[in-house]
DNA sequence: ATTTAAATTTAGACACCTCTAAAAATTTAT
DNA sequence: ATAAATTTTTAGAGGTGTCTAAATTTAAAT
């Protein structure tokens, strides 16, 4: 496997819900930045190899073969994640990138011993869970904090937005995982929440709210 | 610089005395396993790029900015090959292979951050040298175990050969670095050496007593 | 149902890195 | 000093992954 082919393959993975549906052409290139004649040559190489079910103008997507390209790709992205906060001291918003390079390294002992340095991680750094070495993992039962009832209470456990902008945005406003938080109001003028998060009481938009996963207690 | 220019400055670093000497189209082919018409269009592409000195048929030579270069992604690979180690549990005849991947891993953050954790190493799993960030190193004094007078006493500090073959011979024979060597007697008749090595005493062939380094004490 | 718009694919091209085969330069040997 | 052997370079081509522009198919709109 190249590395364009881990990319494509990661990329269809996310966009059609874990690899089970089908993924269009525009979307594969909107999300990589490339052009759609190119997804097109891949996605042919890639169907060649049986890694996707490809018939034209129909879209993409995995295979079973393909579903397991994909996450042993996401095992080692995320994992790599967790080196990068817990060992080297990396801020969650900056592991992405180094993270897109590390996870293309090909070595079956690098990673499980990764693991085992790591203390076998369940979450990365943004909540997301990792698949161990045969692929099974498990989304821990999370829910978006804006469709969850007021007076709810729980924990925050992940972000469905990574972008370096949402996680410096929630460094700022000190919100951060394993925070306890509790739903006091829902404003409906603008659907923002009035929550309490730790000791103190926060308003948060609708937007903000929409990505932020909590694990109801 | 993409990947496979990194390996040819690298390359050429290691067998041009640091890149200080002319180093032959056909010697670097042969040790990187290509063709010799390949080299010389690569070394071409590296020439208009600074990077090499180049005249035709006179064979190349790093320029300054490419030793700078040669000495970046060495100390990349030796700082990797000390996480494989210390970190990983990786045998020292295991981490080529995995360290010739993470070496080109672009980002400053991460390999200096990698040098702190693993508290600013000198000295890679082989004993050689690892550059600091403004490229600077020195080999400690070493001397080939061959080349030492009989009676000699010292610390075995590095390996000339670091085949998986050598390596894996040293671990059969309980050599390692750090071990306290003694040059007991030389047999003139094939030029091997007579040593106590910690506590025992061994018969080495010349062969061996030609890739081992150690530091007289 | 036919036209219009959007999505997708094909055709042809280019940069990168490699190769083989042949030509040119250099070195070695007589 | 010239011929032979070796080294190095050039020329032409192939595979990968990308692109633009044009053609084709599908979806949407009237």
């Amino acid at each position: 496997m190249t590395r364009s082919e881990e990319n494509y393959i990661k990329t269809i993975f996310h966009l059609g819900n874990k690899g089970t549906e089908e993924v269009s052409t525009n979307a594969i290139a909107e999300e990589m930045e490339t052009k759609p004649s190119s997804v097109t040559d891949m996605v042919k190489k890639l169907s060649e190899k049986e890694l996707v079910n490809y018939k034209k103008y129909q879209g993409v997507s995995l295979t079973d073969f393909g579903i397991k390209t994909a996450l042993g790709i996401i095992r080692k992205h995320r994992l790599w994640e967790v080196f990068l906060v817990e060992k080297l001291d990396f801020s969650w918003d900056e592991v992405h990138e180094v993270a897109e390079q590390l996870e293309h390294i090909k070595s079956d002992k690098l990673i499980d011993k990764l693991d085992t340095l790591l203390n076998y991680p369940k979450y990365d750094p943004h909540g997301d869970p990792i698949p161990d070495k045969n692929g099974t993992f498990k989304q821990g039962n999370r829910k978006l904090l804006s469709e969850v009832p007021v007076e709810s209470k729980g924990i925050c456990v992940g972000v469905k937005d990574s972008s370096t902008a949402f996680l410096k945005f929630l460094d700022k406003n000190q919100i951060a995982l394993g925070d306890e938080i509790t739903i006091l109001e829902k404003e409906e003028f603008d659907s923002s929440f009035y929550i309490k998060i730790g000791d103190r009481r926060e308003h948060i938009s609708n937007q903000i709210a929409s990505n932020l996963y909590i694990k109801i207690s």
